[in-house]
DNA sequence: TGACGACCTGCAGTTGTGCA
DNA sequence: TGCACAACTGCAGGTCGTCA
């Protein structure tokens, strides 16, 4: 049984006229005779009645062609429905990152020039976003941990310094920089554990002989600017998110030693076939981080 | 082992014609 | 006039052998 076959006994059923429906089809009458009597064959029954020149849907007929209908209302809408998707997915771009303060001004700009791209965002840990990318789930992972593992390719797109940020009455905001080691019996205001930042600075506390008194830990960057500003302890806080705080009441301190430092970076699979949209935005990215870069040196120096 | 061409087969379609 | 059959043509797809 054959989509030909179906078709033309639609139109016969529809038209109950071989010729007319010959005509329609635009295909010789004796033509379209044999393929309804080839399908006939297959089905094992005749679908028409036929007397004398006349020809008459029967109730075989009849059942058969509310199946066929059907069938082909289901093809069509997959049809479409595959059509569909392959269009959305040329213009979404998915993403994980694991530091998402990076994610309005990078997608911002993106969609300013690339209007019709939309994006599928996800906000994971390191280790959740090497196992998307590995099943093909992501086009890419922004992490400040590197993403390694067999056919994963992952660059760095920014370095950027951190510092610690200490309440604008606090006796250190006379300073300029200190040694990290000198807030040792500080009040730490940090991010929750599980996040990278969180696990970055308690490497850098460990490396300045401390660890941390995290007297309150949160989610949101803000919040902790806000903590800091009450004058309720210190906190560590990226080159960029201090850049891209409107107020700036609390004090920020270089951190001489040890060397306070973040690497932005991405990653993607190399088996990936990547969407014109999701290429473009990969060129994007350096081409974006590239920029962030030079702001950062001529703010921080 | 994959690419390519020659050959074969099956089927859709056409023309001509017979039958009701 | 309209349906169906026979003979034929053209084309697409499958198979097989050859070659790099």
């Amino acid at each position: 049984m054959e989509l030909l076959q179906l078709e033309y006994f639609q139109t016969v059923a529809r038209l109950q006229h071989m010729t007319k429906a010959a005509e329609e089809l635009q295909i010789a009458q004796p033509s379209l005779s044999k393929t309804i009597s080839r399908l006939e064959e297959d089905l094992g029954v005749p679908l028409f009645d036929r007397t004398g020149r006349q020809i008459r849907l029967n109730a075989y007929g009849e059942a058969f062609l509310a199946r066929v209908q059907r069938a082909f209302v289901e093809l069509n809408e997959g049809k479409r429905e595959i059509r569909d998707l392959a269009r959305l997915n040329e213009d979404i771009v998915t993403l994980a990152v694991s530091t998402p303060r990076i994610l309005p001004g990078l997608l911002g700009a993106f969609l300013a020039s690339h209007p019709d791209v939309r994006f599928r965002q996800f906000f994971e840990s390191a280790p959740e976003m090497k196992r998307q990318i590995e099943n093909g789930e992501v086009d890419f992972c922004i992490s400040s941990a590197a993403i390694e593992g067999i056919d994963i390719e992952w660059r760095p797109l920014l370095t950027e310094e951190i510092f610690l940020i200490v309440p604008s009455n606090h006796p250190l905001a006379v300073r300029e920089s200190i040694r990290l080691a000198e807030v040792k019996d500080e009040p730490f205001i940090s991010m929750n554990a599980g996040y990278e930042f969180r696990e970055l600075t308690d490497r850098l506390c460990r490396e300045a002989g401390f660890v941390p008194h995290i007297h309150f830990a949160g989610d949101e960057p803000d919040v902790i600017a806000g903590l800091v500003q009450q004058g309720l302890g210190v906190a560590f806080v990226p080159a960029l998110t201090w850049l891209e705080w409107p107020r700036r009441a609390s004090h920020r301190l270089r951190i001489e030693e040890p060397a306070c430092q973040r690497q932005l970076g991405i990653a993607w699979s190399e088996r990936r076939y990547f969407s014109t949209a999701a290429e473009r935005f990969r060129v994007f990215a350096f081409a974006y981080f590239r920029d962030v870069a030079k702001r950062l040196v001529r703010e921080f120096g």
